[in-house]
DNA sequence: GTGAGCGGTGGGAACGCTCCCACGACCGAC
DNA sequence: GTCGGTCGTGGGAGCGTTCCCACCGCTCAC
């Protein structure tokens, strides 16, 4: 009992049944100029009554293009669905790209096992271009992209020397501004605890902090640097070894804000006051830093904002081939009450 | 300047490039059986030579498929990357899917506005089915796409008398033990925090609570029950009217763990030890339970399951257009300290 | 009265693939 | 030697669009 369900009425049904030709109705379709009123009517009555919906594939066929575009997110499942910075920078992302008039598809990329279903699927001409998310260093995916022949913009900055563009908020002067903040409170023993140093946000975080203290005259102490995984937990690890290493540290600037978290956690425990005893700055301004305990002082970046400029990018990239500068987004320093 | 990067080779290049017609070529690429070994290497070479990558579109046109299904997710951005559920669920369904060598493409369907360029993008033959999360009861969304031909499976029950498949835990019985635990705790007034009414989750909760009462020989008071969102803070208000109205309360049943968490919070405030003077009883075995404080008692389900039952579904589906009965998984009970 | 120009139109060709049928070569069986 | 097979193969037809060109009937200028 194969119910086949009326099979799908096409654009040749529809330009008979209105009394025209198919160039006809294909131009009434895509809002073609040519057309006299009563040609128009006749399409638009045949198309409802018909229930016509164009066959996006064979549209693709001859026109090269999907109006669609891929965010590939290269991250767990788990690290994507906890952590707000995702849920902004998708929105930005979604709502910039239907302005344009362009679907969102989104792909996890999980491990990098299964990448091969992927690879597939973003080479076979599904899509018109791809925005990447939170890849490692070392990543070849956005190169493999390229090679297609399809526009990539990467979200985070990638290597030097990268053919791709991307967009990135200002890692480097946005943990410049946390440690000047710092400095001025007067603060001496400056620790940090670092993301890792295989991602863009970890390394330029910390490059970021170092130039900070140079700017106030001082120099790194090792001993002051600890490192995460962004995870909260490592944060307050990192937080204890810190303390273990240097009973006097009056400062810490955390790469991001759930670190941060787990870094006034272990303080609590050791019996540290915050911001009297140590001061705590983290990085992000997620959610959760204005609900913390005390709120956190935390270089402000908009996720949403960096998924429209992603987005903007690549539309460029689309349309013009020309090679495109990075874009820096610029951050500014939230200061509440954990400094 | 327009770089025009090499235009993509096609299956034709490719046999002539291997000596071979286009229909052995085509085989090859397909896995086909009836193909000899000198021409199976020949065009293997061949397509390693020129980097060819089928396309899609056109080989969708002919053969009416895609390998690709999408699952729509009806929710805003923040709560779709807040709670942990989505991640599971998504988890499941990518590797169920994988398995059967599709991909996987994930849609917001934020608001119900921008849904007509959702809508466009399933029914124009992009993908070969659709897996819906999370919508509300009103929603006719699954009824359109049926309308279109695409086979369906929503996640989380539907009203009564719907077409399309679905899967979902059993809420009611979930609840139902979660509330025979209370009773036999000695527990003897048994409130609830119920989710919003016109979800699935809401209703079925709170109708397995008051079966479980019925179970019990009791009946239901109205003054034991409380409505929150499913988010932390709804549930912290609805423990503070439950506390206001009836202070004998002595256990409660939340229809979430974030509600659970936010009714902990509230209780703590109001100095009331957990489990001593109320025990609280969540529900989904979410990561927070675990480390809440005390450990939450809920009703554990498995959102991989679920995902990995609703890819199931869905190929059955598609294999078969007989109607294929609603999938209930089973629940039971985590014991922790909280009741 | 002829010809250029223009709004509007129809339909052939092409996009890159799979499906399927016809065909040649070779086998063993009669 | 002929006859069915089987195996491997080539290529025509067709999937549903868009693109583009030829063409129709007018109007307007000379």
């Amino acid at each position: 009992m194969n119910r086949t369900p009326r099979p799908r009425p096409t654009l040749e049904e529809v330009a008979a049944r209105a009394g025209v030709g198919r160039g006809t109705a294909s131009r009434v379709i895509n809002g073609g100029e040519k057309v006299s009123e009563r040609a128009r009517q006749a399409v638009e009555d045949a198309i409802a009554e018909l229930g016509y919906v164009p066959n996006a594939n064979a549209r693709a066929l001859v026109t090269r293009r999907t109006d669609a575009v891929a965010l590939v997110i290269a991250e767990s499942e788990e690290r994507v669905f906890g952590e707000p910075f995702f849920a902004g920078i998708i929105r930005g992302i979604g709502a910039a790209l239907a302005d344009a008039g362009r679907q969102l598809v989104l792909l996890l990329a999980q491990a990098s096992e299964r990448r091969g279903p992927l690879d597939e699927y973003l080479t076979r001409q599904h899509v018109d271009g791809v925005l990447l998310l939170s890849l490692h260093d070392d990543d070849e995916l956005p190169d493999r992209i390229r090679a297609h022949g399809l526009p990539v913009v990467v979200g985070g900055r990638a290597n030097e020397g990268v053919q791709h563009g991307f967009v990135d908020v200002d890692n480097v002067q946005g943990a410049g501004l946390a440690v000047a903040h710092l400095v001025e409170r007067g603060r001496a023993r400056i620790a940090t605890i670092a993301g890792p140093a295989d991602m863009v946000a970890g390394s330029s975080r910390f490059q970021g902090y170092v130039a900070g203290l140079a700017a106030a005259g001082r120099e790194l102490d090792e001993r002051l640097v600890e490192r995460g995984d962004f995870g909260q937990e490592s944060g307050a690890a990192a937080m204890r070894a810190l303390l273990d290493r240097s009973p006097d540290v009056d400062a810490v600037f955390c790469a991001n804000d759930l670190m941060a978290l787990g870094a006034l956690q272990t303080l609590r425990e050791a019996g540290r006051r915050v911001p009297e005893d140590v001061a705590v700055v983290g990085f992000e301004d997620a959610p959760v830093a204005l609900s913390a305990h005390p709120p956190l002082t935390t270089v402000h970046q908009s996720p949403e904002q960096m998924g429209r400029e992603m987005v903007a990018l690549l539309l460029e990239t689309m349309a013009g081939p020309e090679d495109r500068p990075g874009r820096m987004l610029p951050t500014y320093l939230v200061i509440r009450d954990s400094s």
